[in-house]
DNA sequence: AACTATTTATAAGA
DNA sequence: TTCTTATAAATAGTT
């Protein structure tokens, strides 16, 4: 969609490249949003830039709560491995997600030296895919602690702008009522006799003061 | 991008809202794979429908996606090496990779359920580093076995040629061979007597028969 | 599932 | 980065 067509590869100049990233990563979430409000159901992106950053869209206000909807489906296919049907019936609709022991054999396979060589290829692809999966929600369970610290975050700031707005009000009531002591003490020598010498008297320690 | 434009707001007839989910769904997918392919990331999309259902695009490494065109060819041929040597020195080289123990633990804390929760941020990111050290030396083992497949191939294509190369020799030494007696009878024909009758015997069998 | 009139996304250029 | 614009691509409504 463009002056050009562009070959699906990637794109070696590295400028062009880094401008193409972030008009089709807008282009991506602008899409998300719209499927998410057109047909009424929750979308979630996330692009790892090669640099490890990461960029996101959720169309609901955090992406913690549709995470835990995609954790659950994780966590069934992950309890249920005793009812077999069911995980069965799960692994063959999610082609890319193996039960945990299938995993962890695979794992213990690649990993174990001499064996691995016995590996087939096929299992080679099916394993990378299994990692593939796995990371996928690795990285999405620790998007989700990351937002889960800042949020907690701003929950603490809050509570202390909060605090902080309490205290100010309280002075303010204290300036008020020292304003009005002041007030009352120029009435008094204004008509009153100035027997007291209240000019002379020591300053009293104002709110003020007390705020340094 | 349509007939008419659309609304931002949720489609309220069912079916089309169904078609329309489909359409774009599909689309988003296609996007974010593109997105991956030509600026070299990771992208994940999630997508639940209110049904609950979940449709989830996961990218790969652009070099899966092109060698995955080959791999019908060689699922057949999966074929196992026996160069222990070979894989410990890898193991040596990259020594990133954590040992079998403690990847498995980690896995299984991920994918466990309760646990999971419990894994601190800080694990995440380790595991994560785990599961993409271990990933890319999957990707390399696979890689490296899909090359040696291709030279298995060719080493038996090579051998196929050159035995049907023999047998093309040996074919042309027939021919010539038959073409010589040929030429005797021929020659005998000419200038020796005819009560041999030799064209009235019955034809012999030929090589180019032979080869039928 | 196809088709196509339109809208939308975006590649290249400024 | 941002804007502009020519063009490619997506898709809404239709068949």
């Amino acid at each position: 969609m463009g002056r050009k067509k562009v070959e699906l590869k990637r794109i070696e100049n590295k400028s062009s490249r880094q401008v193409t990233f972030s008009k089709r990563r807008n282009g991506l979430f602008k899409k998300a949003r719209e499927l998410s409000v057109l047909c009424d159901v929750q979308v979630a992106v996330l692009v790892f830039s090669s640099s490890g950053k990461l960029y996101e869209f959720s169309s609901v206000g955090s992406i913690t709560s549709i995470l835990k909807h995609y954790m659950s489906h994780f966590k069934k296919m992950a309890t249920s491995s005793k009812d077999v049907n069911h995980a069965k019936a799960y692994c063959d609709k999610h082609a890319n997600l193996k039960s945990l022991p299938e995993l962890q054999l695979m794992v213990e396979r690649i990993l174990e030296g001499p064996y691995a060589m016995e590996l087939a290829l096929s299992n080679l692809v099916e394993l990378e895919k299994q990692l593939q999966a796995t990371l996928t929600y690795v990285r999405a369970r620790k998007i989700q602690m990351m937002l889960e610290s800042v949020k907690s975050l701003h929950d603490q700031q809050e509570k202390m702008l909060k605090e902080e707005n309490q205290l100010l009000e309280k002075q303010e009531k204290m300036l008020k009522e020292e304003n009005q002591l002041l007030e009352k003490q120029i009435e008094a020598m204004k008509n009153g006799t100035d027997s007291d010498h209240p000019l002379c008297h020591p300053p009293q320690q104002t709110t003020l003061s007390l705020l340094k």
